[in-house]
RNA sequence: GAGUCUGUAGCUCAGCUGGAUAGAGCAACGGCCUUCUAAGCCGUGGGUCGGGGGUUCGAAUCCCUUCAGGCUCGCCA
């Protein structure tokens, strides 16, 4: 369905056309002076120069044509030769009536789906879920939404953390503790429990236990580093205790990706690309890109254009270890082998964008990846406490992810309750529905490559540009929805009248921005752009809700009218809201 | 040192493919609940868009320069 703006755009440009200047010069925009006008044209001033004619008087002539256009409201020309219009309130409900019959609500979604894996979460096995993995997720999951919605088909994957260091570290402290286990006993062939010899909490603790020990104790780091390297080898019993790791990770992991409202499609992880790495290396050895240097095997990426220095990809370190850039590389020939992707994009902190830079770059120079495969990075900015440092504790450690939701989910239970009486059990709901909206939209509305300052008491006092504020607004619109249908009334099936006052035409004229604004958000991968048309949105709304009566209204037509109004309104938030991961309650 | 990102109201942020008077929220102050949820609405005050120069009819937006801060710069992830 054609977009609005470019309905007018149409106009415009055939009137300019139409006065025997060039039609790209015609092209309209939203206006930056609502008091003014709704849409607006410049290019009388770009055109006055080429035709040598007064811009004002090019405007004059491009109005006359458009003033016959019973699309058209109001058209003027003003000094210095701006053309100001205002389409009429027919024209719009018109429009307005088009996008709420069609099934995407007027926006278009692709012609080319492509396949799209997209790498975020950053989740490690063994570790709990902190504050610094929240960004990942959140950005994440809602670019994935993003891309689903406009057409494309979409794989998330978590990408685990599982093969380093950290395993060897978890396997020799779980050694120390329980020397006896079977695990350790290489005589033993038996079957191995089914039972993981710890629970989650436990191992939660056994790792920075163990990383601390690793830190003092030379010996028992020594003896990690075997564990790792024993694991990677594949001895029998370390594979058995890692597969009790992971799973219990696994579980715990998926309940908190749950409760952030994150579904992974995939659960993969760095070691499912470990079979991938001895022929890639050969293959890279035997191109001639990968050479050693100072004991490393490295593969130059380095272009002419390069304004800094680009480091070599380091392939295999002078131990003959992989690492990061081996692993990810790996990676990328099992995802063309499993998935042949048209594009993976990668989310993570911004600071590692170098790395995908030296990544991206190798894996296109010796072949693994064809050259119409995207390859793309998102960065995104730290989260600072109110100081402007990274976000820390009280106490200056870490916090879990688990304490910040439930924190956050009591204070909100603490509001709910005290705004109004509730049901105490459908109170607990709501809360969890108003403070996932709140962290969430705190994050997503901010430009995600830039750091910004991750304020509690802010993102919860529901005050202003917020999550909450957004679902307010919802609320609002699905109360009067459930009066209109308890007192018999029907939704979604009547016609809408041309506006009658000034709010109502303003609620239609930000409505159909909707269209572009999905569009600009996937092209951009910008969550942001979506924060920002919803509170908009919801202000145009609110404002209308005040001004304008609905159920009180008395004509029964302009009632219908407005219900469907507010259908379509309800519509595209929650739609919107769904893209940035969270969803609206009943009632609040 | 090189590269890169950021700098907009007291605070937190939009706007940056050039357009008319730079927008929100918070904080401050003042109104609006017998009427569809006041988690709301309306209003007041608050800015040389870090500084300087340039391009343009027109610059927060593009170019140059300068200052301040963050980040990155071969065997961590």
């Amino acid at each position: 369905m054609k977009r609005l703006l470019d309905l007018i755009s149409e106009k415009t440009m055939q009137a300019f056309a139409a006065c025997g200047y060039e039609e790209t010069y015609g092209k309209a925009a939203l206006s930056n002076r609502p008091d003014l006008c709704e849409f607006q044209c410049n290019g009388a001033m770009a055109a006055a120069k080429k035709y040598r004619t007064a811009p004002i008087k090019i405007a004059a002539a491009v109005v006359e044509i458009l003033e016959k256009d019973p699309a058209f409201l109001e058209v003027t020309a003003v000094n210095p030769g701006f053309i100001n219009m205002k389409v009429s309130e027919a024209f719009l409900a018109d429009y307005i009536n088009q996008m709420r019959a069609d099934k995407d609500l007027s926006v278009e979604k692709t012609q080319e789906p492509k396949k799209i894996i997209i790498d975020y979460g950053g989740a490690n096995v063994a570790k709990p879920l902190h504050i610094g993995h929240l960004r990942s997720a959140i950005i994440g999951e809602s670019i994935k939404r993003i891309c689903r919605f406009m057409g494309h088909e979409v794989i998330g994957d978590v990408h685990l953390g599982d093969w380093g260091l950290q395993m060897g570290l978890i396997i020799t402290e779980v050694r120390r503790r329980q020397p006896d286990l079977p695990y350790f006993d290489e005589s033993f062939t038996g079957e191995y429990p089914q039972e993981a010899p710890f629970t989650i909490s436990e191992l939660e603790e056994i790792y920075p236990a163990a990383s601390a020990r690793s830190k003092e104790d030379e010996a028992f780091r020594a003896e990690a580093l075997d564990a790792t390297a024993k694991l990677q080898d594949g001895v029998r019993g370390y594979r058995a205790l890692w597969q009790h790791i992971l799973n219990v990770s696994i579980a715990d992991l998926k309940k908190n990706y749950a409760n952030l409202n994150v579904e992974f499609d995939l659960w993969k992880k760095e070691s499912d690309a470990q079979p991938y790495i001895p022929d890639m290396v050969a293959k890279m050895k035997a191109d001639g890109f990968a050479y050693e240097d100072q004991g490393a095997l490295i593969v130059d990426v380095k272009e002419e254009s390069d304004t800094k220095e680009v480091p070599p990809c380091i392939i295999l370190k002078s131990d003959g270890a992989a690492l990061y850039a081996t692993t990810d590389l790996a990676t990328i020939i099992e995802r063309m082998k499993l998935y042949a992707p048209d594009e993976i994009i990668y989310l993570t902190d911004k600071r590692q964008e170098m790395h995908f830079i030296q990544v991206f770059r190798c894996a296109r120079k010796t072949g693994l990846i064809p050259a119409e495969t995207g390859l793309q990075f998102i960065g995104f900015g730290t989260m600072n406490g109110k100081d402007g440092k990274p976000f820390k504790t009280r106490s200056g450690g870490v916090m879990r992810l688990e304490y910040l939701l439930s924190d956050i989910n009591e204070e909100m239970y603490r509001k709910i309750m005290e705004n109004h009486e509730a049901d105490p059990e459908e109170a607990r709901e709501t809360a969890k529905l108003v403070g996932l909206s709140a962290i969430k939209y705190g994050d997503l509305s901010n430009q995600a490559s830039k750091d910004y300052i991750f304020d509690l008491d802010r993102f919860t006092s529901f005050e202003g540009n917020t999550g909450p504020y957004i679902l307010y607004t919802i609320v609002r619109i699905k109360s009067i929805l459930n009066k209109y249908r308890q007192a018999g009334g029907t939704v979604g099936d009547g016609e809408l009248l041309p506006a009658a006052n000034e709010s109502e035409k303003a609620l239609e004229l930000e409505l159909v921005k909707w269209s572009a604004v999905a569009a600009q958000a996937y092209e951009e991968k910008a969550p942001h752009r979506i924060c920002a048309f919803i509170y908009d949105l919801a202000n145009v709304f609110n404002h209308f809700y005040h001004e304008t009566r609905i159920l009180g209204e008395e004509n029964e037509a302009i009632k219908k009218s407005r219900i469907e109004l507010l259908e379509l309104t309800r519509k595209v938030l929650e739609t919107a809201i769904d893209l940035l991961g969270f969803e609206a309650p009943e009632r609040m």
